[in-house]
DNA sequence: TATAACTTGAAAATAATTATCTCTAATTGA
DNA sequence: TCAATTAGAGATAATTATTTTCAAGTTATA
């Protein structure tokens, strides 16, 4: 973790700003939460555990800041706030989401599944690629798992098996 | 356009709705701007020419509505405002978009590019996907032939082709 | 026609984000 | 070393998109 740090560090005096404890702090809520997908407000109560006296503004600052260097990125869901996602290291490419649309879950694929679609992309709409959002929206496996073990339960009624049409 | 409208109609009447001369107003606002990208505020100044007594958030209603009945599908780009998109008829996926980050246009794709992705989701991750989101950041092909035109203009100095870099 | 269920427009309310303003601490240049 | 400059901070006001409230229609149907 300290390494990590010491690299955003670098990699924020190379653009002339200053890793200053507020943004420290910060980037360090952002490490230890690193597969969720926090909004801003959600950041903001974690970094005022460790330093109480951050305010709002900054944390709103600096989150436009680490998106601006790409250190993490901004996305959007859909329910009316901005989240903010730790960019992987190396990462070429932003990883994707799988939103639960029963239990509100997100999670995360690392794998690049797009390499060929990016491809025919380029080639047929000559459009040149820089970055990729995707998201499916379904359900995830707890929640399927939850409705097989029901659907045990209440044989005597399968045609209940609403959530399961297409 | 009059067979659409009436699809949509009894698509409404089906769910107990109405399509109040408001809301077939706004319909026809969205089919009239079919490639484009509305967002709430663009809507309603459109539907204002033709129905100026309609209020903001009437059309704030109704594009909640249509979005629920899955007429149109609320996107968001992240410029920090909803923008609304009618659905193809007989879609049964969403479409996919090309946003410029030069321009800011936004193109769309019809094709179905993920149906392949979709299962290895499904498979490997124990997913069922409902729907998708994909949208690609990149140069669209109108920018991308301004800088072909430009470099040959500047042939003399090759070296400035900094947003053809990767 | 009467009644209940929907819809509407205007305005107020809410919520996320951004801008402003002043203050402080760090950095720089003489 | 010491004044001058500046980046960044916190508090709060302002903005902006969106939602809710509420009184007043409108429509369908008994």
């Amino acid at each position: 973790m300290e390494g990590r740090i010491n690299r955003i560090k670098k990699q924020l005096h190379g653009q002339k700003y200053k890793l200053t404890p507020q943004r420290e702090a910060t980037v360090r809520v952002l490490l230890e939460n690193e597969q969720d997908h926090l909004s801003a407000e959600d950041v903001y109560l974690l970094v005022k555990e460790k330093a109480p006296e951050i305010g709002l503004a900054t944390v709103y600052r600096t989150l436009e800041l680490l998106t601006e260097l790409k250190i993490v990125d901004k996305i959007n869901f859909g329910d009316g706030v901005a989240r903010y996602d730790l960019r992987r290291e190396g990462a070429s490419h932003f990883h994707h989401h799988l939103v639960c649309v029963e239990c509100g879950s997100v999670d995360e694929i690392q794998e690049d599944l797009l390499s060929e679609v990016e491809k025919v992309v380029e080639r047929k709409w000559h459009f040149k690629v820089k970055d990729h959002r995707l998201t499916f929206h379904g359900i995830c496996h707890r929640c399927l798992e939850k409705h097989e073990e029901e659907s045990r339960l209440n044989k005597e009624k399968p045609y209940l098996q609403e959530t399961e049409k297409v």
